[in-house]
Formats: C-alpha cells, structure tokens, sequence
DNA sequence: GGAACTCGCCAC
DNA sequence: AAACGTGGCGAGTTCC
C-alpha cells in the first residue's frame, strides 16, 4: 500500500518547515568580515590590472573609437555590437530574447581573440567580488550573516533563498569557492558538517514511475547507470570508473545526457555537451582528436574505428541513443511521462507525493519535472524539520545553519558529532520511509565535515 | 531617479 | 512537432 498524502498534509509539511527554517535563520553563521574586505580590495587590484591589459589592445581601440567617454568594457551590449557588427563576426549563438548576437563565457570561447579571454577572466573576478563578498559584506551584522530562506516561491514548491542566497555559493570552480567560502565560520570551537541525500531527485523519480529498470539500478550498488550509458553512447565494452579518461567518459553520459534527457532536453543538444567534455569538434573527425584513453589512441580514433567518423555522425548516433533510452531501457519511466502529461491535461493540475497540487499553464517539461523537483525538497525538508525537533528537545549546542534543496549545512559541536551523524541516518534510513510509504527506494546520504574552527573549503 | 527589463552566471 | 527544470542577483540599459 502506497498511501498518497493529503493537503493537509502537504499544509503542516510546509508550516513546521517555516518555523524550523525561521530558526536557522535567527542562528545564522559567522563570517570574517576583515577577510571579505581585504580580499575584495586585492580583487579590485586584480581587476584593475586585467582592465589596463584590456584596454592596450586593439579591440579596445575600436571599442572606444565608437563609444567614446561611454566606452565600458563591463557592458555586454556594446561588447555585442563591436563583434558582430563592427568586425562582423558571426555570432555563435543568439541571445534568449534580443536580437543580438550573445557574449557569454560559450559564445566567446568560440572566438579566437586573446582579448576575450581576458574579459571573461575579468567577469569572473567581477563575479565572486560583487555577488558574494559584496554581499556578505552588505548583509553581516557585527560579524554574522542570516540568509533568508522562503517556502512560497517557486512553482514546484521547492525553496528559495536571499538576503544573502545561501544556495548558490561557488563550488565547482576551485578558485572562486575558495575565494568565497573561506569566508564562512562556525561558532568558536564549532565545527561545519554537511548532509548530502545521493541522487535524491532520481530516487524520487522513480517514486512516481517505478520504473523496474531505474529501480535496479537505484537499489543495486554494483550496477551504475551512468558507466552503462557512457559505453553505449562511445560504443566501449565496458567502462572502467579507475581510469581517469574513462571517468570523464562516464561523467559526459552523466551531465551531457542522462541529466538533461530527464530534465527534458533532446539527442541535439545532448551531442554538443557530450562532443564539448571530450573534447571534438563539430565537424569531420580526424585521428589523434579528443581526449586521451588509456591506450595511447584519441577518443576520435576510437569512435571512427567504430563507424563515427563525423560529428554529424554522431549526432545520428545519439538519436539512436536516445530512442533506446526511453524506447527500451526506461519504457516504464517513458510510459509514466506520457500518461502523466495525458492526466495533466484532462484534469487541469496534477498532485505529488506529499499532498501538494499544482496547476496553471505548464509545458510538457514542467509538468514532468516539477513532481520530482517538489517531492525531493520535500524529503530534505522533513529531515530539517526533524533534525531541528531533536536539536531541541535534547538540548544540542548543535545548530542547523542552512539548506540547498537537497542539503543540510549544520553548525557541530564536536562532541556531539556522532550523535548528530546517528540521528540524520535515523530519519533518512528509518523515520522517513515510515512515515512516507511510497518511498520504495533506499534513501542515503553523504557527510562530510570539516575542521574544528575553519571555515567552508575542503582541506586539500 | 527609480522601475522594469535583459543578460550572464552561480547553485541544485 | 518540438526541443533543459527551479531559483537570486549584479550590472547595464531603457523607459517613464
């Protein structure tokens, strides 16, 4: 028996949600100030250096030829129109509303001019500088800082978050979440601890399809969907995770076509991420092209020894790919899209698995996305809430610090750290499929943590 | 001088 | 036939 929940449910769900995120707010972190600003001022150094390199070239002679005292190298409108009407280069791609060609980071990486590179190094420093320290900065309060996190939204009933946006930090550049969470302290004598669900969104996914493929895969460990879809799509026998060339093979299947395919994405799309992480060119292959395998041979010597000779190739590959994707592997996940849209469109709004609705005007793609978005937080939340209820009731000095959809940053006393880890198993493993019985997949989760009195970045 | 829009970019 | 989901935010620009 899968008993759905209700509204009312779905009502206290989000009503001790509020109050257990309202007092991680008034806790809040610590933050050193005196850092922000010395590293904001040695950015602006930097900056300024970048800026002075940019303005001894050529582009910029232009630029300023046209703009005069208006000339601004931080604008992307007159950076547009000096490439592609000035020096009529053709734009690698539009802009999502204008008419104009687009200057982003993608966009001018296909453009061989040394200057650009110069201009998206300052972006980037520009970046971390105004949007994070800028605003630890503007946001501290005698050295600490308590992001906001709000419950009414977003359309799939996930969370937000402001005043600072504690959920989208630096991490996956090196450079920039070093720069950035540096910054962040726990109490004296504290430690940060963070909780990570693994493949939450899948796991739920398969809540609502049971898919018997995807449930294999979510309940076997030695099975691993992204190596299989890696081996199909760089028609490899097997796909051997140890071997680095290997692994980013399998981290292209994963980012450049399992994620996007469930995200609603197309074959198209997927060939030019999957062409871009090892590294081919979108046009007639030729040997020694793309990323190293372990035999010495290039990954293009590989795909034309096995018929691929071309990226257009290729792409008819990955349609192929895609046909067997959701045609024979996932055909229950598929069957469950389609009927799910179908119902959609005979009632006019659609329930999840906690007992919230949701309606509107949606496309295909919203449709099918928002359940798995909406429940997945929805199972991060009841494990705040309860992390949050034992926090009180047994007098931790313990705290929780924040949430980023499908993660928990908590405040440790070292002392209580094995406690602390014990009960966030207890309610992911045991109180949590308990109390929501369509749950049928095992839920885990990843912690890590960091050194007592150091702040937010890994030891390397 | 501020509101609203666009673009780009950070997170999941 | 069509073609990637959810946010927040800084800067530039346009409009009133």
């Amino acid at each position: 028996m899968r008993t759905k929940a209700t509204t009312v449910d779905a009502y206290r769900l989000i009503h001790e949600g509020i109050l257990a995120l309202a007092r991680a707010e008034r806790q809040g972190f610590r933050i050193d100030i005196e850092y922000c600003e010395k590293k904001r001022e040695s950015l602006t150094r930097k900056i300024a250096h970048n800026q002075q390199r940019v303005e001894d070239t050529k582009l910029y002679r232009r630029w300023a030829h046209i703009y005069g005292t208006k000339t601004n190298i931080y604008s992307n409108h007159q950076l547009a129109r000096i490439l592609y009407q000035v020096l009529k280069i053709e734009p690698p791609k539009m802009t999502e509303k204008g008419v104009e060609g687009a200057t982003d980071e993608e966009s001018l990486a296909q453009i061989d001019m040394p200057e650009l590179k110069l201009i998206l190094q300052m972006r980037k420093l520009v970046k971390i500088r105004d949007t994070y320290l800028g605003a630890f900065i503007r946001e501290s309060n005698d050295g600490w800082i308590h992001p906001v996190f709000h419950l009414h939204t977003v359309r799939s009933y996930r969370s937000s978050s402001s005043d600072p946006n504690f959920q989208n930090i630096p991490k996956r550049d090196a450079e920039a979440m070093e720069i950035c969470r540096r910054a962040i302290y726990p109490r004296l004598g504290h430690m940060l601890v963070e909780m990570d669900f693994a493949s939450l969104e899948v796991m739920i996914s398969a809540c609502y399809h049971k898919d018997p493929t995807m449930l294999k895969y979510l309940r076997d460990k030695q099975s691993d969907m992204h190596a299989d879809m890696a081996a199909q799509i760089f028609k490899m026998e097997t796909i051997d995770r140890s071997l680095p060339s290997h692994y980013i093979l399998r981290q292209a299947a994963k980012n450049g076509f399992v994620f996007p395919q469930f995200y609603g994405d197309y074959y198209g799309n997927n060939a030019v991420g999957i062409a871009s992480w090892v590294e081919l060119p979108q046009s007639r292959w030729k040997k020694g092209q793309g990323i190293l395998l372990p035999d010495g041979s290039s990954i293009s010597d590989h795909l034309m020894m096995n018929g691929l000779h071309s990226y257009n190739q290729f792409v008819e590959h990955m349609k192929g790919v895609e046909e067997s994707f959701w045609g024979q592997r996932f055909t229950r996940y598929n069957q469950w899209r389609k009927a799910w849209v179908k119902k959609y469109r005979r009632l006019g709004y659609l329930e999840m698995l906690t007992g919230f609705t949701f309606s509107g005007v949606m496309r295909k793609n919203e449709i099918i996305n928002y359940p798995m978005q909406g429940t997945a937080f929805h199972c991060l939340l009841y494990t705040f809430i309860e992390l949050d209820k034992m926090m009180r009731d047994e007098g931790w000095d313990s705290r929780l610090v924040g949430q980023i959809h499908d993660s928990i940053l908590m405040d440790v006393h070292p002392e209580e750290l094995p406690r602390v880890e014990q009960a966030i198993r207890m309610i992911v493993k045991e109180m949590l499929p308990a109390a929501w019985k369509w749950i049928i997949v095992p839920l885990d989760v990843e912690i890590e943590r960091y050194e007592i009195d150091q702040p937010w970045v890994k030891k390397g």
